[in-house]
DNA sequence: CTCGGTTTGTTCCCGTGTTCACAAACTCTT
DNA sequence: AAGAGTTTGTGAACACGGGAACAAACCGAG
């Protein structure tokens, strides 16, 4: 549960809602009804509108809900209504990447800041901005409000970034290296993991067809 | 409750605990407790006894886990223990990065193949392999006998690669596209999305501090 | 061999999330 | 205006995972 009475398990969700409604905002559909939503968001019907209700009663019983409100009212929700201000740390092969990704500045996530630790780097064009130095994290992070720091940087790097990104004052951190990092009470982390993911997918491609010891092998759907 | 006995969350933290070995088997530690190794991948020791109870009963009384026969035995579980040949499709920003990515070379991951629709980047060089026409997926699947595809092409084209990789005899797909894809049952689809993350990070920080709308606020930890 | 100390494996309980099923509410037709 | 047909919002049952606590098992000292 969260602070306010979202529970955590929603709030994963809605992102997913919002793109889906998105989708079919520009397809100029302008009423949908729960189970048309659900398969867009590859979910339950059932589980939508109890996510939904969490939110508030936005639809209308016997017809639906309507796209751009709902989709409006999810946005503010979420708090993409607002201007997010990102700093990325950590300009390698990720970063760069990171760096040039449309999905963040489309919602709302603004990126202010590239910083790298190699002075090599410093001042090498990345998606129109400068490359900085990391010592610059507390200037740009006051001066711009930053409330979210992204970590792209090797896993021997990221606890020291994490630290100096709370000493700077984020409270938000969402981490691509592959590390456990420690923060103070009332810093979110969340992390992102690539070879966590394809591990759990060869879990599972082992027990399929013939690979690896072959136990009893029931079918499971995970999609 | 996967095919066999182990549970989805426990398979998901399957690789964190990997990682926390490998790194005590990097400083020499020969043997852990069941509460050094929780605390190195950021989880109860309750927890950790759990999971690895699922999986067998590797460890001793009163002593604790032998570091690198534990290690052993989950790499096997997870399958790393083999070869996992990958293909990649859609070399943009992130198919380049993620081709780049030591994570996956470093744990048995194999990448056979990039492939990108683009006629023109057709030749280029990168992270040392020759990227592909994507026409030549079916072929490439076959020869390397290839389980697992990567996604990271546009969203729009994500759901037809998806397809073709189904058709070519791929069952494990990981999709790093914002769209929701349809497989037929047995084809595991994990999906990865950057700018999920970066929303359930505002959500939760638009309830902190002073920003939005300011709800009763009690702190909740989420890392 | 016995006893105290340590650590695992497991049982029990609780909270969270998911799903079904249905009443409430709305539209449209007659 | 009433009734038939939809669709939402929700109450209740169920499944799943987390955490505390404890018994079983192991080591070492005496």
């Amino acid at each position: 549960m969260t602070s306010s009475g979202v529970p955590e398990a929603t709030v994963a969700r809605l992102p997913e809602y919002l793109r889906a409604l998105s989708a079919l905002l520009d397809r100029g559909v302008a009423t949908c009804s729960s189970e048309d939503l659900a398969t867009a968001a590859g979910v339950n019907s059932a589980k939508l509108r109890k996510d939904l209700s969490h939110l508030g009663s936005y639809g209308t019983r016997g017809v639906g809900y309507d796209v751009q409100y709902l989709h409006y009212q999810i946005s503010r929700e979420v708090g993409l209504t607002q201007d997010w201000p990102v700093v990325i740390v950590g300009i390698g092969n990720l970063g760069h990447a990171l760096a040039n990704y449309s999905g963040f500045s489309s919602r709302g996530f603004r990126t202010v800041a590239l910083l790298d630790a190699d002075p090599q780097r410093e001042g090498e064009l990345v998606a129109g901005l400068r490359i900085r130095d990391f010592g610059e994290l507390a200037s740009i992070v006051e001066e711009h409000r930053v409330a979210i720091g992204v970590i792209a940087t090797p896993a021997i790097a990221a606890q020291d970034v994490a630290d100096r990104m709370v000493e700077a004052g984020i409270r938000s951190i969402l981490n691509f290296a592959p590390s456990v990092l420690s923060v103070p009470e009332g810093v979110d982390v969340r992390k992102v993991d690539l070879s966590s993911e394809l591990q759990i997918l060869a879990y599972h491609e082992q027990r399929k067809h013939g690979r690896g010891e072959p136990e009893e092998s029931q079918e499971v759907a995970t999609a």
